[in-house]
DNA sequence: ACCTGAACACCGTTCAAGT
DNA sequence: ACCTGAACACCGTTCAAGT
């Protein structure tokens, strides 16, 4: 056929890079099947990428570690954060939540796990990734005022964040790390396991 | 040339692939390339790992992640552990250490996390591959009897290794994923966040 | 602007052959 | 047992061209 008019877009790129890393592993996306899958041209993916396949790397990790339905955060560095994108704020109206301290920390915690264990496939690439989105921002802000909130002051309120979120980060790796063992716990228990760990680290560092 | 006495081994592989991915990272490690760094024809590496690079990245993955001058840890899983590897077992003696379970745990991370640091560009490696090792076994009993000793009981023993284990990758993790952004903090200050979380964690853990 | 198609250098792996 | 060398299918990326 001579012209496609796939309509194709980081997000939908992105996406699909998604299903099949979750089909056949990281290893598995090369971007002629990502162009099949797309039904595009491989070729066709590097006129919305034009660094290539290092910069949907890069994407797909922004993509991973954004909360889930705004739209934008994954776009990378080469592209201004476009800052007409609070349609659906959900939870940046966050500011006003009158929560203890904990029960924030927590939530941000469980609702972190979960996204990286929904993109397990794409864990190896946030080892040496970690890319700026409006949502690493906010983050930021939420732990420091948890944790300024809680008592600490100075140095510590950004060594208990690193602490909480290298935790959270590397219960995930974990799990999924030893998933393929033949005495692997079930879901329920690692659930358990993280609540566990996160209970105690939280009651530690204050 | 005709013939080449290369004097190959498994280890040698594993040692000169972790030359190269230090060099140029995990993408850098090609078959022919490293069979150049060997100076040997790539397919010989074949010879010693048959099932080819996934069988090359699981014996990395083993070596990374057992003490350093051991050498058979890193044989993988259809090579019997060969039981006479006790020359040099150093801090296998550890069964009658006398010291307090919480400085015996932080002298086990510290290590640990020295050691993930060493191979820090092995790091994505580790994501989805945990690889039965001598030195596993020896981990899972060290921590069983200091979290015992600290007052621990039942289920709770193994989530609170789960915890600690999952906090040291995670902030190894953390620590070289953002190590390139131009606010990462420095050598010590990384240390200091390190022992800080760590300390929290025992404390809250038990 | 958005996509195609041929081309190039490189890759993992198989296999028959050499010693 | 240990290594070579040619071959095959596949890969990322460039570039000129089409609309």
């Amino acid at each position: 056929m001579s012209r496609n008019y796939a309509g194709l877009s980081r997000e939908r790129i992105i996406i699909e890079a998604l299903h099949i890393i979750a089909g056949r592993g990281l290893g598995g996306l090369s971007m002629r099947r990502l162009g099949d899958a797309l039904e595009v041209e491989a070729m066709a993916i590097y006129h919305h990428f034009p660094l290539g396949k290092e910069q949907l790397f890069n994407a797909i990790a922004a993509y991973v570690t954004s909360p889930a339905p705004t739209g934008a955060a994954f776009d990378d560095e080469d592209e201004e954060a476009s800052d007409s994108t609070e349609e659906e704020t959900e939870r940046v109206e966050e500011e006003l939540d009158t929560r203890p301290w904990d029960v924030r920390l927590t939530m941000w915690a469980e609702a972190y796990r979960e996204r990286l264990l929904a993109y397990s496939g794409a864990l190896s690439l946030l080892a040496h990734r970690a890319p700026h989105t409006p949502n690493s921002a906010a983050t930021h802000a939420l732990m420091h005022r948890a944790f300024t909130e809680a008592g600490l002051r100075g140095d510590d309120v950004v060594r208990a964040s690193d602490a909480l979120h290298s935790y959270c980060l590397g219960s995930v790796v974990h799990q999924v790390r030893h998933s393929a063992d033949e005495d692997a716990p079930d879901e329920e228990e690692s659930t358990t396991r993280f609540t566990f760990g996160l209970r105690a680290l939280l009651r530690g560092l204050v």
